[in-house]
DNA sequence: TTGTAAGCGTTATCAG
DNA sequence: CTGATAACGCTTACAA
């Protein structure tokens, strides 16, 4: 692949002005231009990425970090094509890297990206911790933003949603409704969103004046499968129930397929509500309800506040968003499911 | 941040010895190793990958280009996490960059990944004709396999999945159960994999000698309301039919919803089947059947041969794959759908 | 308006 | 075993 030096021979200029002609600053009469543009035509020539950017230090891209193991699942979709979408608009390019499976990987995820002098990194951890995170915030001029997960010292580098209030909120409305006995499927417990949710839904019941039974406490791991294995686990427990929150839509509808097969209807029987809001969730019969998580609005902002750290512009200060609940078909406290009678 | 000059220095030796350890190439002895690790330590170095990557012209990564458009739906999630996994058990990162919304675009993002000297390269194209595709593999010298799109000069370089076999094989499971009213809903017809799901369908029918008819024929987009909306167009034309045949899940998902809502049961009244098996489809009452994209074993095909091509190993020229049929309830021709009775 | 030359931070080839 | 030194391809003062 021919370079910069030849093009520059080629057109019988110099390396200096091919760059100037192709960076647009600094002065090229018109006549040389063309001849540039000729000899850059006839040769193919392409920049080299790495030399302009070890020259420079900077890479007109912004990194995104994410486990493999996320790489599925309606959450991840959302947050990956509107990153993309709002970059495209901004002119810039996203590229997506592999936190893997620990924290190490993960920070060696955001060294690279480092390394490779993006301009700006989005990181969604999966590993790491806030501690960690901070430090490396510290470490490094590059603007760094970290989504779902509070930081302890750099506030303004992280955008988080209320998985203990959105959680609560839905809890709250069962509640509200006149549902007494209700079910909750965790998520993995060893994800901070999953124990907020569980700790929301707590909250809730407390402040209702409920006790919180453990034995309608099901642990699931975000997966259908896993969700249909907890509503087994909870009719063997033999504890009534008249809703379910599940803490996703995933687990949501495997709950909803084994409440079905055990020959419990849905809705009538029990009221189901998950997270997320993932798309086909709609079209499913009956309707699931749902707690739409704002992961759009909080890329957005993410983004928003990248670019002005890297241009310097409006910063706004919206840290914490609210899940939206979506009430698809009634839930209704009737007559519910009570394996004891 | 400190560079390997400064730890040289530091540690009292050359920057070559530095280099020397860092890579483990060359002899340095152990005394001075130690000196080199400490002084590292003690400035926090990090190599800076650009100026590794300009002097070696390579970078142990490999690139995917894939069009945001595409970063929703189970079918991009699973090539993602295939790759991302598949990547990380042979050591090298993978990095997404977006392939946008235009044949330029999509072009960008690939030189952009040889700008940045990427081992190899992945291109799951949307915009970019078969030949211009060929003509990029010419011009470079990195390894660049392109998904899902027969390649008309450089064959090894491409991996396919037989849609039109696999449209072909459900249309015939569903004439063999004795289905003859069978609806089809296409995908964007702009997509090539749309066509050949089309063309298999066609091509089933004729080989049963049944008339293809256009009322049975809806168009859809890919989405869930799409698929949602092809149903009522269906049912609108009065064309009776036993049977619907859907270019995706998500697509079949909304067709479901509409049926039954419509009053149509699914699957005693009209059988459906889709296309790319996401994980939340068996979980729907009543159950779907599908047909099993390869996306996995594909990706899998993508990266044994791209390693090999880098690494000079085993190179098996598997170029086709076949889709696998999942019937998971019982299609039947029992009675049907007749708006007209 | 254009050319020269000194970096950018590595690796790699030679000598020593 | 270790140190100079020349690449790698581009940018950017500084001169001309």
């Amino acid at each position: 692949m021919s370079t910069m030096k030849e093009v520059a021979t080629k057109a019988g200029v110099s390396k200096a002005t091919v760059s100037r002609v192709l960076s647009g600053k600094g002065y090229v009469s018109e006549a040389t231009k063309a001849g540039v543009y000729k000899a850059i035509e006839e040769s193919g020539y392409r920049p080299n990425l790495l030399a302009r950017n070890l020259a420079t230090s900077k890479s007109e891209c912004i990194g995104l970090v994410v486990t493999n193991t996320l790489y599925n699942g309606n959450y991840f979709n959302e947050l990956l094509s509107q990153a993309a979408k709002k970059l495209e608009a901004k002119g810039r390019q996203l590229i997506l890297v592999d936190g893997k499976h620990s924290a190490a990987e993960e920070q060696a995820a955001i060294q690279f990206l480092l390394d490779l002098r993006c301009d700006a990194i989005i990181i969604y951890p999966r590993f790491l911790t806030v501690d960690a995170m901070d430090l490396i915030i510290d470490q490094y001029k590059q603007p760094i933003m970290v989504v779902n997960r509070k930081l302890r010292k750099h506030q303004s580098h992280c955008i988080c949603c209320d998985h203990k209030g959105s959680s609560f909120n839905a809890t709250k409305y069962l509640l509200e409704q006149g549902h007494r006995d209700i079910a909750f499927i965790t998520g993995s417990m060893d994800s901070p969103t999953a124990i907020e949710r569980l700790s929301g839904y707590k909250e809730a019941l407390t402040r209702f004046n409920i006790p919180v039974r453990e034995a309608l406490i099901a642990q699931g791991k975000w997966t259908p499968t896993s969700g249909a294995a907890a509503i087994t686990a909870l009719c063997a427990a033999k504890t009534p129930f008249s809703a379910v929150l599940a803490s996703n839509d995933e687990m949501a509808i495997g709950a909803m397929k084994s409440l079905s097969e055990a020959g419990i209807s849905v809705p009538e029987a029990v009221s189901v509500i998950g997270f997320d809001n993932i798309p086909t969730a709609p079209f499913l019969k009956p309707g699931l309800s749902s707690v739409k998580d704002p992961v759009s609005d909080m890329i957005n902002e993410v983004i928003n506040r990248l670019i002005s750290m890297l241009d310097g512009g409006y910063l706004s200060h919206e840290n914490l968003f609210l899940s939206e609940l979506i009430i698809r078909d009634s839930v209704s406290p009737g007559p519910y499911f009570k394996p004891t009678e």
